[in-house]
DNA sequence: CTTTCAGAAACTGTCGACACTTATAGTGCT
DNA sequence: AGCACTATAAGTGTCGACAGTTTCTGAAAG
């Protein structure tokens, strides 16, 4: 099987598992497998050229990040993007965010924050570029979270958030075509929570983070609302 | 393939991999599979009496609840219980199970609450009974704590809380042998949230819900150093 | 026309076998 | 004796096939 880069650094090895896994996340994420849909397994399997083993792990690993439904012999579906369920998951996320902002101001390597802060720099010379245009910005926005939540040391939360929750929230964000005046502000909270977290204030940095994503989510609330007066 | 208690309503196939995953949950936490052995697949194959297709999908379950570590093409070994460890999952509890109490004082319905409250009273009689005795109360800490997270209405929430994270602290606590006059303490904090969440008071809820896991950690903490101090 | 009930098709859960990787034990050399 | 290397054994990842279940199709009855 094939090693990647470094054979005795990085032993991990890519099976096919992991390639499937990887390439259906991103289809549900951006849509091409859309919500709500029924997954057929020989259909998938086929369709990525695989077996049915290495899918259904894949598929195991989707149901553990919420981006798809199973029941027992009935087979999965894509999940349904709902407003109900975009306020539970960020009701989680303000707490578990929140919590890591408090831990990163307490245990983030200085090295790791300085590397953050040029990040958020080179964030505002592409965002200065393309005023407006989200895509990149969002992004940015999830590298930024990424960053804070590693910083905060704790392995339950870095699995939790990074692995279980994120793609979920890029789905939502994905599918709702986040965009609008929103992407300058969220630089600056960016800049403010790092900040806090360069102070070692826990206290703030957590109580930022937390507005943070609230603001978020009454961004995409507004959005989803706006879709539906629509329709 | 059989079919629990009411045919429709509730349609729960239990498969050859739900029975395996329960088993060897159980012997993982009750420690019969001690902490950091490494598990053979064709052992636990043998040993359970299925193919190994049913039991990798029951191991990539129990890798999701934290209660095994995978790596690929090496096998999978029972995780290790470090201070360090038990110091992380408990800052997610603290937070998670805030949140949870915030949102059973809104969302709890009347006639949930009231049964708590039955179920409680039901504890304080059999905890007289055998005043000191741990298993029973550590027990009915748990089901206090499953029915204030199922009382959040918040899907997300109780996915993480009761199916992710659970096993592993009933884990911690029996495999540490909990006990001590921590018991009684214990179930006059129970008494004090329901209150709390009776009055829809969540600010206060919570609260209390965070001092009452934070002190169980400083308990458990205390049961650990102890242990390395005979050692 | 709707509803009910067979039969068929499709699908999920499970099994045994094979390919390739990892770990182990043994052999030869310094 | 200690170390490197090779061959063997064990183990994980993957595949194709079969059994039992669910779902769809269609015909018959109300």
């Amino acid at each position: 099987m094939q090693v990647t880069e470094h054979p005795t650094l990085l032993r991990q090895a890519i099976t096919a598992s992991d390639r499937v896994l990887y390439e259906i996340q991103q289809a549900i994420v951006d849509g091409t497998i859309p919500a709500g849909s029924k997954i057929s397994e020989p259909e998938l399997a086929r369709r990525f050229d695989v077996s049915r083993a290495p899918l259904r792990e894949a598929l195991a690993r989707l149901e553990r990040c919420h981006l798809i439904e199973r029941t027992p012999n009935a087979g999965a579906r894509v999940v349904t993007l709902t407003p109900a369920g975009l306020i539970s998951l960020y009701q989680i996320r303000e707490e578990l965010e929140g919590l890591a902002c408090r831990l990163a101001a307490e245990q983030m390597p200085a090295q790791e924050i300085s590397e953050l802060a040029a990040l958020l720099d080179q964030h505002l010379a592409s965002q200065r570029v393309r005023e407006g245009e989200s895509y990149y910005q969002e992004a940015g926005d999830l590298d930024f979270h990424y960053r804070v939540i590693l910083g905060s040391k704790n392995p339950y939360l870095i699995n939790m958030l990074c692995d279980e929750l994120y793609y979920l929230v890029r789905m939502y964000r994905v599918q709702m075509g986040m965009n609008g005046p929103r992407v300058s502000r969220a630089f600056d909270e960016h800049k403010a929570i790092l900040n806090a977290i360069a102070n070692r204030d826990g206290e703030l940095a957590d109580l930022l983070m937390r507005r943070h994503i609230s603001a978020s989510r009454r961004n995409i609330e507004q959005q989803l609302q706006a879709e539906k007066d629509v329709s």
